[in-house]
DNA sequence: GGAATCATGTGAT
DNA sequence: ATCACATGATTCC
């Protein structure tokens, strides 16, 4: 039952590797017009040029000068770009359960009703851990219905993630059990653990609203994006491209819904409620695994 | 081109 | 009712 101390050898070699990273990235996309050399980004952050090198590339997969191609604004744009229309078209028969290849991690989500979306939680035991993450500390929440929540910080923020999740569903139970989520974690972040046969359930508790983006955002494949417009089309709602990004802003499970593959129409990044720079760190990171 | 401005749907108060 | 939004299109310089 001692998966947990496993998790963080696997993951992050060096626990302070997301920190590291976190800083290129953001010097990166600030002054990605500029195409700093590594020489400069090294010397920036007061370390050795080879050393930045390889704990950056074991991170993503990626080479510095790489990933720094994958977050501009071009290459955001050519994401958008590619095959418009069936994308999102493809696989509505899938209703609101059942399995399916909905990107590649492979996961299989039911909603709640909207009756049990009012009681704000009410009756339900949600189970929660901390652990290590490509993408900083993730919080992890489950119920026994699947996963229902997953959210990052920093080391050292994990209350306010927390309390963030926790005011979502102000009814439910909280137990800590770290021992229950470390599994759902690994699943999460280990790319050799997606399997078909064995999907991860998870569970989508929201308005009806809130639930039909959600499903929409599962349809986007890995490194590929969409715009918010693109979202409000496909359900229908073709002038709700706002409404939109608010409720792609309140997905409870980032990065499994992939909520950071949504852009502005113009290819920019706009906004994450995790941060900006943990965007454009999932985004590259995904760009090193295709 | 880029800043300012508006129309807009949803959810929380 | 009113307000804040992870938007997008239009209209001015």
């Amino acid at each position: 039952m001692n998966i947990t101390t496993a998790i963080p050898t696997d993951i992050t070699p060096k626990g302070s590797d997301y920190d590291v990273v976190s800083r290129v990235v953001e010097l990166l996309t600030e002054n990605y017009r500029e195409q700093p050399s590594l020489d400069a980004i090294a010397g920036e952050l007061g370390q050795s040029p080879t050393q930045l090198q390889k704990t950056f590339t074991r991170w993503a997969g990626l080479s510095p000068k790489a990933f720094l191609q994958a977050v501009t604004l071009d290459h955001a744009k050519r994401l958008l770009r590619q095959e418009e229309l069936p994308l999102l078209e493809t696989s509505y028969e899938l209703g609101l359960s059942g399995p399916g290849r909905l990107h590649d991690l492979f996961v299989t989500h039911e909603a709640m009703s909207p009756g049990e979306w009012k009681q704000r939680g009410a009756g339900l035991t949600i189970r929660y851990g901390f652990h290590p993450s490509p993408f900083g500390v993730a919080l992890v929440m489950v119920t026994d219905r699947g996963l229902a929540g997953l959210a990052f910080n920093d080391a050292g923020h994990e209350r306010e993630s927390f309390e963030d999740m926790a005011g979502r569903w102000p009814n439910a139970v909280y137990v800590e059990d770290s021992a229950t989520t470390a599994s759902y974690a690994a699943r999460i972040f280990q790319a050799d653990r997606w399997r078909e046969e064995e999907p991860l359930r998870i569970v989508l508790i929201g308005s009806d609203f809130q639930v039909r983006v959600w499903q929409t955002l599962l349809k986007i494949p890995m490194g590929k994006a969409v715009t918010y417009s693109d979202i409000a089309c496909d359900i229908g709602q073709p002038t709700a491209s706002r409404a939109v990004g608010a409720a792609v802003g309140r997905n409870p499970i980032s990065f499994v819904v992939p909520c950071h593959r949504a852009l502005g129409k113009s290819g920019a990044l706009t906004g994450y409620h995790w941060g900006l720079t943990r965007k454009r760190a999932m985004l590259g990171w995904e760009a090193g695994k295709v």
